[in-house]
DNA sequence: CATGAATGAGGATTCATTCAT
DNA sequence: AATGAATGAATCCTCATTCAT
C-alpha cells in the first residue's frame, strides 16, 4: 500500500499549533497570563488541551509564544514602512500615521504588551527573539531627523527614541487606557469622529514640537 | 514611661482595614487581580486572612476597594493644585508637571489602572464612588485654555479632555510601558537624566503645540 | 435615685429567648441542623449573635431548644382534647381529624421532625424533655379501642401504637412530603379540595379497618 | 493464571462514577445534602476529592446526580411488577406488598427523599429526568380500580394517586419517622415482629376501606 | 502524532465560636 | 447582662499538568 502524501495527511501539525496560537492570543489578551485559562484554550481550539502541551510545554511558554508572535507581526510591518524617499514632514507625518492605526487596529497587542508590563517583561527577557527585536525604526527615525534638521524643517534637537515614545504614548494610551478613561470622562473612544480627532491631534503635536520657533514662552 | 493611648491598642478596625489595603495595594499592582493571592495578602498583614472576608466579603470587593482607595488619593491630589492665579501657559507648565510627578512617584496607581484596563473597566463601573468621580480637572483646563486664547497665549482651540489625554498619555505610558520599551530600547526609563528630559519634553510638546503659529508645515 | 421596676427595664431576657427561639425555628425547619446559619438566626434577631451563645450555649443546643419548645407546643393540643364523653366512634373521628390538621398548620413542626429523623433523633435522645414526653395519647387511643369493642362498634384488634402511627404517617407525609409528591404528580397538595378529600380519606380509612366485618376477600 | 481483562483495568470512568455515587449515596442520606462533606465522600472512594469535580462538577450536581439514580432505580422496580394479570383484590395487596418492601430495605432512598422535602424538593425539579419521571404505577392503579368496580369487589370510587398517597404515607413513614417514633413510644421498629403486623396492617386497611359495605357509621 | 482519564497542590470562602471589655 | 471585633479550622472548588495507551 502506498504511502499517503504529506497534504493528504489527516492532520496538520503546523494548522494545529497557528490554531492554538490564535485562540492562545484572544484568551490572555482578554484575561491576562494568571487570569487566562488553559481549559478555555483548548475548549475553542480544535485540538485538546492535551496538544497544547505537546507543542507548548507549559502555560506560561504558550505566553511567550503568543507573545512573540504578536512582536514578529509589528516588525514586519514597520519594515515595510518606505520613508527614506519622503521629505522629513511628510516621512513623519506617515509614521505617526501607521503607528496611530497599528495600535488601534490591533488592540489584542496593545494588551499583550499592558500585561507583560505587569509581569515586569519578565517573558519577554527570557525572550532572545524578542529581547534582540532589531529596531530599524529607531534608525529610520534618526534618519529623518537629520535629513529635517539639514533642510531646516526641523529646528528642534531630539533623541530618536524620546521621539519614539512621545508618538506611541499618545496612540498607546488611547487603546490600552480605553475603558478607564472612556468611563471617567463619559466618552466612546471607538467613535469614528475621535479616531479622526486623535490622529490629527497627535501628528500636530509632535510637528508643533519639532517645527516650534524657539524659544517658546 | 507613660500609658500608650486607648488609639494604640489592638482593637481598631480603622487601622486593621487601612493595613489590609495597603498591602492588597501592593498585591495587586504587582500581580493583577486574577494573579494576586489572598494568601499572600494575609501574610504580610498583621490579621489574618479571615480577617479580609471579615471587612472586603470578597476578593473581588477587596480590589475594587484598593482601586476606589487610589483614585480617591489623585482626586484630592489634583483639587490641591491652585491654577487659577497663574497665566496660562504657567499654569499649563505646572499642570503637565503635576501630572508627569503624579504618575513617576505613584507607579502603583499606574499598574491599577493598567490592570483595570485589562478587567475593560468593569469593577470601575460597578463602583459609583469611582464612576461618578468629578473630574475638575477638565473644568480646570477648560478654564485655563480660555484665559489663554483671550490673552493670546494660545493660538489652538482643543478639546479640554484631549489635551489632558495628551499629557497624560505620555506621563502614564513611562511608567505603565516602562519594562516592555525599556527592554526593547535597551534604556532604564528610571534614571534621574530621562526624568529631567521627559519632563521637558512633554511640557515643551504641549507648549509647542498650543502656540504654534499655524498653519504648520 | 429610685430603682426601676423589672417591667421598665430596657431588655428583657425571656423575650430576648423567646425572639431568638422563634427565629432559629423558622431557620432549622427551613434549612436543617448543618443547613440553619448561626449568622442568619442573627441577623433576624433583634440582639446579636453574641447572645444566642450567651443564653443557648451553641447551635446544637440552640437546636434542642426549639425541638424542645415544638414538642410542648403538641403535647398541650393533645391534652386539650376532651375524647373520653364522646362515642368511640366519634372519638375517633375527631381525634383523625385533630392530628389532621394539626400537621396541616404547623408545617415547621412537620419539618422539624423530619429533620430529627435524619439525624437518627440524637438530640431527642439527649432530651429528657422530650425522650420522656408522657404520651397520654396512647392511654386516650387504648381507652376509645376498648370502648368500642365493648360496645360493638369496632370489630378490630389493634395496637394503639399501631393505630396511632397508621393516622400519623398519613397526616405527616402530606405535609412532609408535599413537595417531592407534588413534583411527581403534578399536583398541588395545599388546594382546599385536597384538604379536604383527604381529611375524609384517612377518616373513612380508619374507620373501615376498624369497622370491618371480617374476614376480608 | 489468566490475564486479567481490559475491562478490570484501573481506568474504569463508569466504574469510578459509580463508586463514587455509590458512598455519595450513603454520605448525602446519612448528613444531607448540608451536612454531607466532598471530603467524607472522597476518603471512602477509590478516588480522589479531584475526581468527583472531574465528574459531578460540583457537590450540588452531585447530590442531584445521587436522587436521580435513587429515582432510576424505583422507576425500574415498579416496571418489574405484573399486577395486570392478577384479580383486583390480589393486585392491590401485591402492590401494597412491594411498596412496603421496597420502602422497608430501602431507607437511603426515603432518608434522600426526606432531605429533598426540605429543600422543597428545587433539585429535583431542575432534574427533566425525575421532574418527567412517567409514574406509570398511577395508570396500573387506575386500571386495578377499574376492574376491581366492574367485578363487584371494591365498593368505593377514589382518585389513584390519592390510593397511591395512602399507601405510600404508611410504607415511608414507617421507616422515615423510625426514629422519633420510636424514640416517643419506645418502640423498636426495626424488630421482625412489627415488620409482619406493619405489612398486614396497611394491607388490611387499604382493602377494607375499599371493600367496606357503605355507608360506614 | 494523538487522547481521555486522572491528579497534587493550592485557592477562595464560610462557619461556628470566643476574646476583651 | 451585653457586645463589637476577631478567628482557627474546615469546606468547597479550580488550576496547570501528567499518565497510560
Amino acid at each position: 500500500m502506498p504511502n499517503l502524501k504529506p497534504s493528504a495527511r489527516k492532520n496538520d501539525p503546523e494548522k494545529t499549533k497557528e490554531d492554538i496560537l490564535n485562540v492562545a492570543t484572544e484568551e490572555f489578551a482578554a484575561h491576562g497570563l494568571a487570569g487566562g485559562r488553559v481549559d478555555a484554550i483548548a475548549e475553542r481550539t480544535r485540538t485538546s488541551k492535551r496538544m497544547i502541551y505537546y507543542y507548548f510545554g507549559s502555560k506560561e511558554d504558550l505566553y511567550l509564544a503568543v507573545l512573540e508572535k504578536a512582536y514578529r507581526k509589528i516588525r514586519s510591518l514597520e519594515a515595510d514602512l518606505e520613508l527614506s524617499d519622503m521629505a522629513p514632514v511628510a516621512a513623519l507625518k506617515t509614521l505617526v500615521a501607521s503607528t496611530f492605526d497599528h495600535d488601534e487596529h490591533n488592540p489584542d497587542f496593545v494588551r499583550l504588551v499592558s500585561i507583560e508590563n505587569i509581569h515586569q517583561a519578565a517573558h519577554m527577557q527570557r525572550s532572545g527573539e524578542i529581547k534582540d527585536l532589531n529596531v530599524s525604526i529607531i534608525r529610520t527615525i534618526e534618519e529623518i531627523l537629520q535629513r529635517g534638521k539639514e533642510d531646516g524643517s526641523f529646528r528642534r534637537d531630539i533623541d530618536p527614541i524620546d521621539l519614539h515614545m512621545l508618538i506611541s504614548a499618545f496612540c498607546f494610551f488611547r487603546v490600552s487606557n480605553r475603558h478607564t478613561f472612556g468611563t471617567i470622562f463619559r466618552r466612546d473612544l471607538s467613535e469614528p469622529g475621535t479616531y479622526n480627532r486623535h490622529k490629527k491631534l497627535i501628528s500636530d503635536a509632535v510637528l508643533s514640537y519639532l517645527c516650534a520657533s524657539l524659544p517658546l514662552p
